[in-house]
DNA sequence: GTGGTCTAGACCACG
DNA sequence: GTGGTCTAGACCACC
């Protein structure tokens, strides 16, 4: 698995690690059932303490993304967490939210926005077949 | 000027000022040159520690929003920061990103996501209106 | 025997078998005296490592529901252990507690409670029933 | 606050914190807005290592028992979490069939059971007035 | 071998 | 002062 990790980004390394692996797997490039790498070698990939790693897993395990099986390993989960339609609204709100804000900031007219929303949409799928 | 602080939000106070601001001047509910509360004032409006107001008009003032005038007070930036439009581009996608993949997480579909853009949108407009 | 486990349960596979077993002597569908499956075979069916059922048994074996004789095999105790009414009072006051201390967390009333005990002690009896 | 600690129970420190707290919380021993002792001081108290109170604590905000505020405290959440009716009926379901597992094994009868929880839901208001 | 817990102690962020 | 993150390294539980 390969994430790029910055100690100097002010973003938490376990975050850093969660927010990649969740890109990843919503992306499609890590499958269902597919493993992670033991928490101690990726630790020793990315040259830092096993304990930060553990902390990424156990918040992708609490948000539903991946799924531990004690003595095995860690795994993409098969089903995705089932978000009631009010959690998902919210959810999406708040981003869709910080996006807008920040066009409107930063001088995009919404149809910049959603042209933007389109292409990433592509661009990531794309990534996703690699 | 009318700020709701939730302590209680997980978003750092000086954040949640930080950010309602940029949204009151990128929707013009706060023009150009117009004259923000002094730091003291805001404070015991919303009740809260007069430092955590300095830090939010700190970071108003690194990011180019508002200008400090010594011993006169702190103003809306004339000129918003001229943001490149590589730059632009940079925290759009950013965004986007953070957007899409949630959404594919929580199971919506492209145009779900484009129509929130719409919708939130306008809700967006019409309370800057008020 | 008919067992369902689930290695992504959180709960030990170990426990899982325990508690099985434990629910099947207690609801009568294993009988005092019945041999149980042997560790091997039952690792088989299950598709999990002999250890695993080793340690089921052992705990099972601890706590008094089963029996394992040399060179025979492991049977369902015939003197079900012997719990003194203290003892008895004990584990069931915990459970108790625990059950009532959720449902003030869940908002739930004495009588929702004591309905759902119902309910639920007459679906495990049909299920035992099977 | 009052709490007992037992290294060599198995159950996990900090699981034992949590379940306490939970337990003050759901009994009304501790009111809600009530400020917990910081996480040092707790620490000190019980002789433990602050990381490991810092992990009840993390865990009592993700249940929505507590609230941290940055810079200020940890305080019993005012508002507890709104569980969804799924998500009610599925934990109290739960601890209702361990419960009765535990009553079949140890020969109580369900009547016996449900008078326990009357008994106990009685004991624990009363320890609330304390 | 896997992940889980705990300690000791440093440094940072927030108010 | 509060809580949050990270490291280093020990020991345990599970498979």
């Amino acid at each position: 698995m390969n994430l790029r990790i910055d100690p100097a980004d002010g973003v938490p390394i376990y975050l850093q690690i969660f927010n990649q692996v969740k890109r990843l797997v919503a992306s499609g490039r890590l499958s269902k059932g597919e493993e992670l790498p033991p928490i101690r070698a990726l630790a020793e990939q990315l040259i830092i303490n096993p304990n930060t790693v553990a902390r990424a897993y156990l918040e992708l395990e609490r948000s539903g993304i991946v799924t531990k099986r004690h003595g095995s390993g860690t795994y993409v989960s098969d089903e995705p967490a089932g978000f009631g339609n009010r959690e998902r609204l919210r959810i999406l709100t708040q981003r869709v939210d910080a996006l807008l804000v920040d066009a409107a900031h930063v001088g995009a007219a919404l149809d910049e926005v959603i042209d933007l929303v389109r292409v990433r949409s592509t661009t990531i799928l794309k990534e996703a077949a690699k």
